[in-house]
DNA sequence: CTGCATCCGCTTCGATACTG
DNA sequence: CAGTATCGAAGCGGATGCAG
């Protein structure tokens, strides 16, 4: 990118992570580290060229690097640096912005007309880190499992541990419930928008104890 | 700006305020409401056209709102709406994460080789506001005046009001103190990075009670 | 399969000139 | 003062090719 030439904090920042897609890898390695693949299903729309471009870019700037596995594996993972991490705080503010303006394409109509929105289950992982906590760190763990039905991606599991919510990828191995459905269903159930009753009604698929969703959720 | 197509929140934020120049103009209108004109002045290095489609853009989105002054005035006023002033906490952490690039940039080589930096007063608005606080709030209040020597840069003030921190742009009437110099230096010392007299060595004009700048130091 | 590089059409950006 | 018009250059998106 052309840097603005600007001495501002702001102009600065921007001259390193303005560029369309990197603010979006940055969300997609804040979740897990991820090989060149896991980037293109978790970046739906990105030209190959431009991943391996900004991912170059990105590694110069020293906010990720690259893992080299030796010869037998060979896959290569690419990590957030701490630099990188630190972008975290502002990212979540960013996406709370953006937040109310999910209602309103409500899953239809994207960049072209005809065409739905993309959705990938584990997008869903920093917003409920935000929004989620553990209200009975004594009791037992519990594990909820989030799926939507699509093929291709993969289901993410929400844990207690010590008092804290861990957000992981992957199915949960016995999970204490199991939420599938659309992610306006599963997000207003777990922040307490919606309740249960109300979004089963509206579509939601749920198994298991109801009660585990008013542990992970936050007063308010 | 091309929709990034994502039912996520960071990308639907960005499909309103990732295109380029975008957070900057926010930036200038967290400042003050501003005219066509000021902004330019505020936007060193953009071109007219890009502006001008912006804020058509910023206004169709609800970032911002236009005010037309009758006709003996006829000036039009920016200024950014409640939905746009909520982009101050995301904005204020990225220009703090890009901080630390601005000690690599020093001043000298800015897009081209040759050229140095751009740089506007107005700009330590936002850092100043996040890192200063008043120590002494029962106290009368103080005003501190900061310029660079740069002609067609204007001066800003810093003053104390019920115990808050206020940035005002222009000169003060009767300052508590003034500071002329360079961005670093200046910034160096009113978060208490450098001392005055180091500063002054190192080249900065300081007139007035040395005082006032420890009554608006944050600790730490 | 993974991790890119190349090519091509289209859109966006930047610089300058011009206007009500 | 507050923009529009124009045009070359750069960036982006999509398809495809290819080596390890």
């Amino acid at each position: 990118m052309r840097s603005y030439g600007q001495y501002c904090g702001l102009a600065k920042a921007l001259d390193i992570i303005g560029d369309r897609w990197t603010l979006l890898i940055v969300r997609e390695l804040l979740i897990r580290p991820c090989r060149y693949t896991d980037l293109r299903k978790g970046l739906p729309g990105i030209a190959t060229n431009m991943l391996a471009d900004r991912l170059r870019e990105m590694e110069t700037e020293g906010i990720l690097t690259r893992e080299e596995a030796p010869p037998p594996v060979a896959t290569t993972l690419f990590r957030l640096t701490k630099r990188g991490r630190d972008l975290e705080p502002a990212l979540l503010l960013l996406g709370n912005w953006g937040a109310p303006l999910l209602a309103k394409s409500s899953g239809k109509a994207g960049a072209k007309a005809g065409g739905k929105e993309a959705f990938r289950t584990h997008w869903l992982a920093l917003p409920l880190q935000l929004h989620l906590a553990d209200q009975h760190p004594r009791r037992p763990p519990v594990r909820i499992e989030l799926r939507t039905g699509e093929v291709g991606d993969d289901p993410i599991t929400i844990e207690t541990l010590d008092g804290a919510i861990q957000i992981r990828m992957g199915a949960a191995t016995r999970p204490d419930a199991v939420l599938t459905g659309t992610p306006q269903l599963i997000m207003g159930v777990l922040v307490g928008k919606r309740d249960l009753s109300e979004a089963r009604a509206a579509g939601l698929q749920f198994e298991g104890d109801p009660a585990v969703l008013r542990r992970v959720q936050s007063p308010g």
